[in-house]
DNA sequence: CGCCAGGGGAGCT
DNA sequence: AGCTCCCCTGGC
């Protein structure tokens, strides 16, 4: 067990905020999260926080994934007061953190998520994962399902994900897990390069286009200056930016200020709906 | 049953 | 850069 007292970070929101599909609600105040073959549960109380694992996971693994060792409180801090819509947003998902998760799972879920809602992205990847990952106990004795590798994946038949209920996207994945076992794209270059070279590159892969890439950058390299424009980004642009959106204030982490507005779009809905 | 929307993209012009 | 068409599932 590992106690820390974390300032900006709420699990829940994290889990919520739609960047993470492997992650869910077990029980009251406790998430679980399968990443990089791993299998973790947080309880968290407020500010306080029970990560159930070894000091030493902790500090190699999960601090970092977790963007731990960085301060958000400069991000929100500099959202101009003028902004009451930002302000709100900023507020609201105050717990939020970009996390830093795996560039090939990123890249397949992203390719998953067009035209798809986030119940449904989740249900997509736990069967690909069911099917094509490897199980492995957890430490409560139940079982759970890594990511498959590209290698997995690649040299199945381009429909065969259809039955994962990935309908027509099983061939980006496919033809996009081929490209990246046969060298095509090197995923360990990408790693290397700054952001727009990398967007470039991600942008090569069959069914990989602006928001896609956009994306794998922000939460699959770690790029906070990656912004992606989704249906409900778009439609908060229009609504309360119609002169844009002042990427120039908030240069070099905006991918941080558009998961706070994604997140306030997304949850403001049921917000109101829960009140009834 | 039709219609539409859900964190778009490919293939044209 | 903009347009059309493509495509699958779930909810109403």
């Amino acid at each position: 067990m590992v106690r820390r007292t974390i300032d900006n970070f709420d699990i829940r929101q994290i889990c919520d905020s739609g960047q993470c599909f492997r992650m869910a609600h077990k029980r009251e105040n406790t998430y679980s999260v399968i990443a990089a073959g791993r299998y973790l549960e947080i309880e968290q109380y407020g500010r306080d926080c029970i990560f159930a694992c070894d000091e030493e996971e902790f500090e190699e693994f999960w601090k970092a994934y977790f963007d731990l060792d960085c301060e958000y409180r400069g991000y929100i801090e500099s959202v101009n007061p003028n902004d009451e819509y930002l302000m709100n947003a900023v507020e609201f998902g105050s717990g939020i953190r970009i996390l830093r998760q795996e560039l090939w799972e990123m890249t397949a879920s992203f390719l998953i998520s067009q035209q798809n809602n986030i119940a449904r992205i989740r249900r997509c990847i736990q069967n690909l994962c069911e099917r094509y990952g490897e199980e492995r106990p957890d430490p409560r004795g139940e079982s759970y399902y890594t990511f498959p590798v590209p290698e997995a994946l690649a040299y199945l038949p381009e429909d065969e994900l259809k039955e994962c209920n990935l309908g027509y996207r099983s061939k980006y994945v496919v033809r996009t897990a081929r490209s990246i076992a046969e060298g095509m794209v090197r995923l360990e270059e990408i790693q290397g390069m700054r952001y727009q070279d990398a967007k470039a590159e991600l942008l090569k892969l069959y069914g990989v286009g602006e928001k896609v890439a956009d994306c794998i950058c922000l939460f699959g390299l770690h790029h906070l200056e990656a912004f992606p424009k989704d249906t409900h980004i778009l439609q908060a642009l229009e609504k309360h930016y119609k002169r844009g959106f002042p990427r120039r204030r908030y240069k070099g982490y905006e991918g941080v200020m558009q998961q706070y507005v994604f997140y306030w779009e997304l949850r403001k809905a049921s917000l109101t709906d829960s009140h009834r």
